[in-house]
RNA sequence: GGGCGUUUAGCUCAGUUGGGAGAGCGCUUGCCUUACAAGCAAGAUGUCGGGGGUUCAAGUCCCUCAACGCCCA
């Protein structure tokens, strides 16, 4: 069989995914406590970007490592429906063709997404295969689906009738790009420069003027009155006054009320409760009129005057500005800051705007989503989270429902054409209730897309029925998501399901990082600094992407992402490659394999299962804690630093024809064992090359599972980790490393061998030096070691210390004694620092009697090892002649 | 204005109940040693943002200042 020299990813990955999926392993297997996890349904007209692939990649690593735990894992996928996102994107379509919605009507339009959805929505699920994602895509849902449709009806129409759900007039977050309402969490804000205008608004006698501050100038067309706050002595005599609302000669009066800032701007504040969230407020409180003076296009209206109607929002600032000037009442204008609401969805400037909306009523809906995190029971991870969440469930607002679109799920609200009745149900009903007419037409609006998502951990398993997931698989365990949704969904999840449900919907939230790129900013399309997932795939592989980005995320923290990065995974997933074909190479060649209880092991075979039952160990804790991040260091530790470069070199001799048939094998079964073992625990985070490799070494090991991805994750045998070995074969190490220094003092080429004298503190080091004389051989190209604890010291020599074991290298006129003073006086230097340390330590008094027995032990005993191992050197300084 | 967070090696960042400062990349030196140059070996590198405090002991706990970032109003 021939292997390739470098690791080429692309036909590895689609095979093992087809295999995967054909074979079913991706659904819930056996039985007991299953593990679940939701996915954040992308957008269906989503494609995937870097920021999907690490939510992706942290989900499924979750979910492989739950899977090889032996539980009926289930991963369950979604898309939603993105009703405006959607919507905007056909209309651009229907645009290009000269056409607009409202020429081919509501139907047609409806149809026409539908057509797109099944032509050319979900991309990002084929993308998210090639990610390797183990989704049960027998199970994909989409929140425009009839299940998840008629959860959707049911919800509506069950707060309606517990009066959790209103309808009316208020000032909503207006896009008039997407000519809809918004939630207040679909608004972001911007910090922008913009103006501070003031205003003189005359007294309707004549004799004078208030000044008022504004920032959106426009909107005192709609003034209908002036707020000064009844507490400002310079304005406690105006109250009740007229005013002359300039450029329409309306007469508006002046009001007291609380809400007004003395200290900002002027201290009088123009008031237009159809504009603007506060002075709606105002303006209930003192029965004003609401003037609209803008269209759903951010268009003046008629009420806006003669002089303005047909303008846009900005084009009539500039105007009103112009002509207040002209007029002398514009008194003076100040740079000011502010933050800007814009529309999440197409980034156009948000008008507060009065209108006829639906809303949820949340407090009653917050109370046990509250409790539920106050007691533990949903958990934040990480934990500072929890204060964010709580932040805004104690200030939750009413949330703003309907928009005014076409692609969504229509409000189950009918009215009555004849008396204007209004019925809400799950279906159209034949008659008004009222006045029997069949004459009803139904709501106009559809729902916001959150109002399906907020349902996803019951609607997905078949809610309202009885479904035997939703008995099964509910509550989830863990959610895996990015904090920007806190409000928009988790928080609006734990709501629904325990309104709905009577539970919780999962019992922890990892919250994971944004990506970034090199210089700290967010990665995002305008800026043009997002890579294309998809072609590091089809560059680097799948898995090399996957392991780069778990490496680099700390729990909770963002990632700084740049090509660079991706080195990483690729040079890791190449190493390992290697590794696999060396193994195979030689292995092949060696007849049969042995019984477990037939294995003659040597101290690096019982070094090398002793780290692995630690590592599998350790990386469990690390899968189970969700410390992704550290579960692939110690993996990749493992495989490159232990088994690569100590136990597959040390493996080299035995391998050999000539070498002893027993010690062969043994080598020969060890190298196949840690290396399955180790593809397991990598498995979750490379899971192609892992299953490659793994499928590979089991035609020639036999292994139970039948394939990796459903393979049991490796539990660790205390009885096989073994201190005293590892203590062993780190001395061994340590002293090759020592004698590789001291070649490299010389610049000793690689070839040229070496004799080594130790003088040694004990017989067990003798007896370890000369039984494992052949790793010194090996590593450190030592011919012979003359070994004992009264050997001669050569001279000249050049020497080293490792522990209390002092290694001489003979060579008689190659030493430059300048350099080896130089070498041995920093040694001593950085030792006597260190002594000295613990010296202080030790002479204190406090320290004895208040530090813990064991820390003081252990600063007993440092203080001998450094004591020891400083006056060799010393004098090996001093013999150094 | 309110809240949260960050500040550790040249860069990006780990460091979980206080007790010997770490990783990856980069850098220096030498190597195509029959798994891997996407590699091997050896090595250098830190006033843990500043100041104060608690403690026998602080990167870790408390206070304070500074810079930067995010969320909310």
């Amino acid at each position: 069989m021939e292997i390739s020299k470098t690791y080429s990813p692309q036909d590895i990955e689609k095979k093992w995914y087809q295999i995967w999926e054909e074979r079913g392993y991706f659904a819930p297997r056996g039985e007991g406590k299953p593990f679940t996890i939701l996915i954040p349904p992308p957008n269906v007209t989503g494609i995937l970007h870097i920021g999907h692939v690490l939510n992706n990649t942290l989900q499924d690593v979750v979910v492989r490592y739950h899977r090889m735990t032996g539980v009926p894992t289930l991963w369950l996928p979604g898309v939603d429906h993105a009703g405006i996102a959607t919507q905007n994107m056909v209309e651009k379509q229907l645009a290009k063709e000269g056409q607009t919605r409202h020429q081919i009507g509501r139907e047609a339009l409806v149809e026409k997404i539908w057509e797109w959805k099944h032509e050319k929505g979900g991309i990002i699920l084929d993308q998210l295969r090639l990610l390797g994602a183990s989704c049960d895509w027998n199970r994909l849902r989409f929140t425009m689906d009839d299940m998840l449709s008629r959860a959707v009806k049911e919800v509506f129409v069950s707060l309606y009738e517990d009066g959790l759900i209103y309808k009316g007039k208020y000032i909503i977050n207006w896009c008039p790009r997407c000519v809809t309402a918004l939630a207040n969490d679909e608004v972001e804000h911007a910090d922008e420069s913009g103006k501070l205008w003031h205003i003189r608004y005359p007294y309707a006698d004549g004799k004078g003027h208030v000044t008022v501050a504004t920032t959106r100038p426009e909107t005192m067309l709609g003034d209908v009155a002036v707020a000064v706050n009844p507490k400002d002595e310079r304005y406690t005599n105006l109250i009740g006054k007229e005013l002359i609302l300039p450029l329409t000669g309306r007469t508006i009066p002046v009001i007291a009320d609380d809400y007004v800032d003395k200290d900002f701007g002027t201290g009088c504040v123009k008031v237009t409760p159809a504009h603007d969230p506060n002075d709606f407020e105002i303006g209930r409180r003192h029965d004003l009129e609401q003037l609209l003076v803008l269209d759903e296009h951010g268009i003046m209206n008629e009420a806006a005057g003669a002089d303005f109607v047909g303008l846009d929002r900005y084009a009539c600032r500039d105007k009103i500005l112009e002509m207040l000037a002209g007029q002398g009442l514009l008194e003076k204008t100040e740079n000011h800051e502010h933050a800007v609401g814009h529309c999440y969805r197409c980034d156009t400037v948000i008008e507060p705007y009065l209108s006829d909306q639906w809303f949820v009523k949340m407090e009653p809906l917050a109370k046990k989503a509250i409790e539920v995190v106050e007691s533990g029971e949903v958990r934040f991870q990480p934990e500072r989270w929890t204060k964010v969440y709580m932040h805004w469930m104690n200030n939750i607002r009413d949330w703003c429902i309907s928009r005014q679109i076409w692609w969504g799920h229509r409000i189950p609200a009918y009215y009555c054409e004849d008396c204007g009745h209004m019925m809400v149900a799950k279906e159209m009903p034949a008659h008004c209730s009222k006045c029997s007419s069949s004459k009803l037409r139904q709501d106009e609006d559809v729902l916001d897309t959150w109002f399906s998502s907020w349902l996803w951990p019951f609607s997905t398993m078949g809610w309202p029925e009885d479904a035997e997931d939703i008995r099964r698989f509910l509550p989830t365990q863990v959610l895996i998501t990015a904090p920007e949704i806190i409000y928009l969904w988790v928080a609006r999840m734990i709501m629904s399901t325990l309104h709905f449900k009577g539970m919780i919907p999962f019992d922890t939230v990892l919250l994971h990082g944004t990506v970034r790129d090199e210089i700290g900013r967010k990665m995002s399309k305008s800026l043009g600094n997002s890579p294309d997932p998809i072609d590091i795939i089809e560059h680097v592989g799948a898995d090399a992407l996957r392991f780069s980005m778990i490496f680099n995320t700390p729990k909770g923290a963002d990632v700084v992402y740049s090509d660079a990065i991706l080195e990483g995974g690729r040079n890791f997933a190449n190493k390992i490659w290697n590794a696999y074909r060396f193994i195979m190479m030689n292995v092949n060649e060696i007849e049969g394999l042995p019984q477990k209880a037939e294995l003659q092991l040597e101290l690096a075979d019982r070094w090398i299962i002793s780290r692995l039952n630690e590592v599998a160990g350790i990386a469990r804790d690390h899968y189970e804690n969700l410390r992704l991040n550290d579960a692939a260091q110690c993996i990749f530790q493992f495989i490159w630093d232990e088994y690569c470069s100590w136990y597959i070199e040390l493996a080299k001799d035995r391998l050999k024809p000539e070498a002893e048939p027993a010690s062969r094998l043994t080598a020969k079964y060890v190298l196949l064992d840690v290396m399955q073992a180790s593809m397991r625990l990598l498995h979750p985070i490379m899971p192609f090359i892992s299953e490659e490799i793994w499928q590979s070494i089991k035609e020639i090991f036999p292994m139970d599972d039948e394939a990796l991805i459903i393979a049991q994750f490796p539990i660790p045998d205390p009885a096989l980790i073994n201190p005293a070995i590892a203590d062993e074969m780190s001395l061994m190490q340590e002293s090759i490393t020592a004698i590789r220094n001291l070649r490299k003092q010389l610049n000793l080429p690689p070839a040229t061998m070496v004799r080594i004298v130790a003088r040694t503190a004990d017989s067990s080091q003798n007896k370890l030096f000369e039984d494992y004389l052949a790793y010194f051989q090996r590593l450190a190209r030592v011919e012979e070691i003359a070994c004992g604890t009264d050997v001669d010291k050569p001279k000249p020599a050049i020497s080293a210390v490792v522990r209390n074991i002092e290694l001489f290298l003979p060579l008689s006129g190659l030493i430059d004694l300048d350099v080896e003073r130089e070498r041995q006086q920093k040694q001593i230097d950085k030792l006597s620092k260190e002594l000295l340390g613990i010296q202080n330590k030790l002479n204190n008094q406090n320290f004895i009697a208040n530090a813990k027995p064991e820390v003081v032990d252990k600063e007993r005993e440092k203080y001998s090892e450094v004591n020891t191992k400083l006056e060799l050197i010393k004098q090996q300084l001093q013999d150094l002649t």
